[in-house]
DNA sequence: GTCATGCTTCGGCCGCCGCCGAAGTGAAGG
DNA sequence: CCTTCACTTCGGCGGCGGCCGAAGCATGAC
């Protein structure tokens, strides 16, 4: 009957743990194999074929056959966005008993698409907004004068011309707002180029090396702890 | 283990037909009782009662009591938000057998949060963005100067000075993006104004009278079919 | 007090779905 | 050819969870 049952149909897909893993695993869009997906979501390969069977005829994701693999990766940004709405609301886990360093990791610094997410994502945008580097209300923001100046300087000046684009995208784990569109993507690629942060294999979380944790502190002035 | 065990408890209570129905019927911000939530999501009152203890527990629904009413409503915009991700993902329900005219109203124009959507929001949305009135990317607009001026003989200035806010916001029923921001909620108030579209009980749905399609016929150049 | 109303709790039934072991496809490599 | 590896399909087990009837609290009206 009514449209909501293909909501509810969409909700299942994420309602079991294993799909949620799965799809977690998925969120920076790289494409992984079945059998990786099978080992992120703790399940055994038999498991996960069925489940990734179900997210594709779902539409959530895409699948790619190369060689004996198949890759699978989200279907759309759509899917993405979904998953993003989805955390906002389950929100940060309940502190957690330390341990679990991986994901302290993540909440310290991670990429969110092709932007910086976590503390470190946080504090950036809080940096740039505290300086009137940026001007930001709850659906999109735009860079000031003294803003793209210093953006030219640093290197990081988005695209095409005057039109900078810039939106605040809620950050799961902190509950604010990190900076997204073109603006939060060309902070991103520049701090890789300079080498302040590095991706590591296999997980979103970002390693911060001592000459990133300088460059952070003397360009904006961000001191993490821990 | 992960933190996605959080995302499928939260996707898991979206995952029922009838909470899902639920929560549809409350996408518009209203507070509805447990009686009325029942009949929407089509099953007795005992099984609802049900569902909206675990959609409380969770998070997702806020409850006040009133006598010997209970009124539940969403617990936060962020909820509302999460829905509309969904719905994106979901889709529009596959071509609907006619009838049902309720959702065919729907699909027409009805209200999302404060702006106007279906096809009369996209259409006014394709509309600004023929006549260069607004300039659209994926992850933000802005208003050019003869937008701008249009807006201000219009009388839907968004309200701070040069500071104009704008989002494009996916369309559930169509798919395509709708204007959002303090744009889309000064383009929706000045329609209300000006009568050209109105508010009914119980629906999202909106009312166009004849002074509304001649008006956005005129000064939008929309002609919708049927 | 008694009654009606709105909502919740209890108990039992039933079905769906996630899980894994085992067997089946299909592609690379010798 | 046969082996290996990646992945899927099959079959059966087990349990979670949605559903409703009936009974239990409340609140408000009389």
């Amino acid at each position: 009957m009514g449209d909501s049952t293909r909501i509810a149909a969409t909700a299942a897909l994420l309602g079991d743990p294993a799909r949620a893993n799965i799809l977690a695993a998925l969120m920076d869009g790289r494409a992984l194999t079945a059998k990786e997906l099978a080992y992120a979501a703790h399940v055994t390969p038999q498991t996960a074929s069925g489940h990734l069977a179900k997210l594709s005829d779902g539409g959530l994701l895409a699948v790619e056959k190369q060689g004996r693999h198949r890759y699978y990766r989200l279907a759309s940004p759509l899917v993405g966005q979904m998953l993003e709405g989805v955390m906002a609301v389950a929100g940060p886990e309940p502190p957690r008993s330390s341990t679990w360093r991986g994901g302290e990791a993540l909440r310290m610094a991670r990429t969110c698409y092709d932007h910086l997410a976590g503390r470190l994502g946080v504090a950036l945008a809080d940096a740039l907004l505290a300086r009137g580097h940026v001007a930001l209300g709850s659906d999109g923001g735009e860079v000031t004068e003294a803003g793209q100046n210093f953006l030219d300087a640093f290197g990081a000046s988005p695209a095409p011309g005057r039109r900078v684009f810039c939106r605040p995208c809620l950050d799961w784990s902190e509950r604010r707002p990190h900076l997204a569109g073109r603006l939060g993507a060309a902070l991103a690629s520049r701090c890789f180029e300079l080498g302040w942060v590095a991706q590591q294999r296999d997980t979103r979380a970002l390693v911060i090396p001592e000459i990133g944790w300088r460059g952070f502190r003397e360009t904006f002035g961000i001191v993490l702890e821990n």
